[in-house]
DNA sequence: TGTCGTCCTG
DNA sequence: CAGGACGACA
């Protein structure tokens, strides 16, 4: 009789391999690589805040900007021109094809220009913040300044922004229940001028410090809000009153505080919330954590980054060929044929990697919105070829490398949306039980969090449980047709089982199963048929013998699939 | 106790 | 596909 060690020859030796850790990703600054080090220098703080103003602008930006294409191709080899934009033929479906499935692959990654008004528009604001700020430079390295110097600088600036502070154009704080909002104002130290609901007033306090340390505190109240009020104008039509408030303590005690505070805020007010992102709620089906982009995602003032490769050929032998340079990341010998992404790898920044620490979480766009009706009325303007447009859902909004450089601003996706769920599916292709290490390597364009993590893990649990039920009624069905021998059984492409199963993970039919999954569909259906014939199936744990079968025939995720910075 | 996987249901 | 119940496990 058919014994279950008959059923394969080859085990997995080696299961999970020792897979790189995830590395912080670091934002590639090129030479504003250094304004990072320091807050206390005048001119970060005022570049800090012109990048968010310009990345916040761009974010909201919503008429129609042309796309740079070349400009990312002077930074990239693999620019625009190579990925396919001018090789694009709008006609051509098959590239359409394969470029989806890169792209869900991959994730593509979208990047803004930066609209030349938005300089002129902060530079007031620089300016009066330049002052304030080299003003707390000077304060915290003299330590001598007088209180009535604090006040001439302080009246400085509120005369630079007289129009601003004259008429209180603050912004009105959020009356929220949100834990996060009043934390967010409870760190900042202060009492009524930060309370949600009212205006900052904290220059108020002017005639009542007296010592270094309340100057540099106001100073950096001062700042702090200012910031924070620039972030919130600009992001307004994004984010609903974003108070992100941040002490002077946490200022003073880390570089990165900022930062960190501010994204630490955002984070707390958008998780698991509803969207923040102004977009038409038409969700159709039952994906409440499933979403699509937020239609900003398709704004024409994105372009699709240089460092896409060209789209590939869809199951054709190139698409998994056998010359993978990253084979020396893995130790399994049975690995598979992915190195056909190794080009699409090359085109990425060779200024290493970038820098993403602390700015990959700035700000951070969340939507529920799934909509697969939602077209962007700017679609017709692109530049890029629509097809790409309409048929990608852009699973992550990153701003080029180049574009990085102006506006520092990054963006993880909160929430996992429906192009999310196709890489899933495809992931499935090679693994049934994807490690969370595998999940965080694959999902770089998401912000982990448990729930984002147990959505993942229930996707693929939703994925085996229809693989082992089409297993077992497959099986059952041999039985039933008189099947004898389970070397009879077999999964080929052309059989009722494989297509049931690449319906279900590959329904659009444009991703090249690997022969693995194959063999491991086959492997399952004997178990199946074999455990069935032999009455296992009385047991009600009968099926997990099997499970443990399966699980270790699980294949390496391509490289393709994981992070680009992985090399 | 928290996490993960399975089973069941809608 | 998601939610909930349940059990196994560390």
């Amino acid at each position: 009789m058919y014994a279950s060690s008959d059923i394969f020859l080859e085990r997995c030796t080696a299961e999970h391999l020792a897979l790189k850790p995830h590395d912080p990703p670091s934002s590639n600054l090129g030479a504003s690589g250094g304004f990072y080090t320091s807050h206390k220098d005048s001119k970060s703080i005022k570049g800090l805040i012109h990048r968010i103003e310009n990345s916040a602008s761009s974010l909201s930006c919503s008429s129609p900007v042309e796309c740079n294409l070349t400009r990312g191709s002077t930074k990239t080899p693999l620019s625009s021109a190579s990925y396919g934009h001018h090789d694009w033929t709008p006609t051509s479906g098959h590239q359409a094809k394969r470029a989806r499935v890169e792209n869900i692959i991959k994730g593509i990654t979208c990047t803004d220009v930066t609209p030349n008004q938005r300089e002129a528009e902060c530079t007031q604001e620089e300016e009066g913040v330049e002052v304030l700020a080299l003003r707390q430079k000077h304060m915290e390295t003299s330590g001598t300044e007088s209180v009535s110097e604090s006040h001439q600088h302080v009246r400085e600036f509120r005369s630079k922004f007289n129009p601003i502070w004259k008429e209180e154009k603050f912004p009105r704080w959020s009356v929220s229940s949100e834990a996060s909002t009043d934390e967010a104002f409870s760190k900042s130290g202060s009492e009524s001028e930060s309370s949600p609901g009212k205006n900052y007033q904290g220059w108020k306090k002017l005639d009542h410090f007296n010592s270094k340390s309340d100057r540099v505190k106001l100073m950096a109240d001062t700042l702090k809000y200012e910031l924070t009020r620039a972030v919130s104008r600009s992001v307004d039509s994004i984010f609903k009153s974003m108070p992100l408030m941040q002490t002077p303590t946490e200022m003073e005690n880390s570089e990165t505080a900022l930062p960190a505070q501010l994204a630490e805020s955002t984070q707390n007010k958008l998780q698991c919330r509803t969207a923040e992102v102004q977009l038409p709620d038409v969700q159709t089906e039952a994906l409440s954590l499933v979403v699509q982009k937020p239609e900003l995602e398709r704004m024409p003032n994105f372009i699709l980054q240089p460092t896409l490769a060209p789209p590939l050929i869809p199951k054709s032998p190139i698409f998994f060929s056998h010359e993978s340079e990253h084979a020396s990341e893995r130790n399994n010998s049975r690995d598979h044929q992915h190195g056909a992404f190794r080009y699409l790898q090359d085109g990425r920044s060779e200024g290493g990697k970038p820098r993403l620490d602390t700015y990959w979480n700035l700000v951070k766009v969340k939507s529920k919105v799934n909509s697969r009706s939602v077209r962007s009325p700017y679609t017709h303007a692109m530049p890029v070829d629509q097809v790409i447009l309409e048929t990608l859902n852009l699973p992550n909004v990153k701003l080029e490398p180049d574009s990085l450089e102006k506006n520092n601003l990054y963006m993880l996706n909160e929430c996992l949306t429906t192009n999310h769920l196709k890489k899933a599916k495809l992931m499935f292709f090679y693994t049934r039980y994807p490690s969370s290490v595998v999940l965080r390597m694959c999902f770089h364009d998401v912000q982990f969090s448990r729930c984002i993590t147990s959505q993942l893990i229930k996707w693929f649990s939703n994925f085996r449980e229809f693989y082992y039920i089409q297993m077992e009624k497959f099986a059952r069905n041999a039985l039933l047709d008189g099947v004898v021998d389970v070397r009879d059984l077999t999964v080929g492409r052309e059989s009722e089982l494989f297509r049931a199963l690449n319906m279900h993970y590959n329904k659009a039919n444009d991703f090249q199963v690997p022969d693995r999954f194959l063999e491991v569909a086959e492997i399952t259906l004997r178990e199946f048929y074999v455990a069935i014939s032999m009455g296992k199936d009385r047991d009600p744990s009968w099926k997990k013998t099997i499970y443990k079968v399966i699980c270790k025939l699980d294949s390496d995720i391509p490289p393709e699939f994981k992070s680009h910075y992985f090399g």
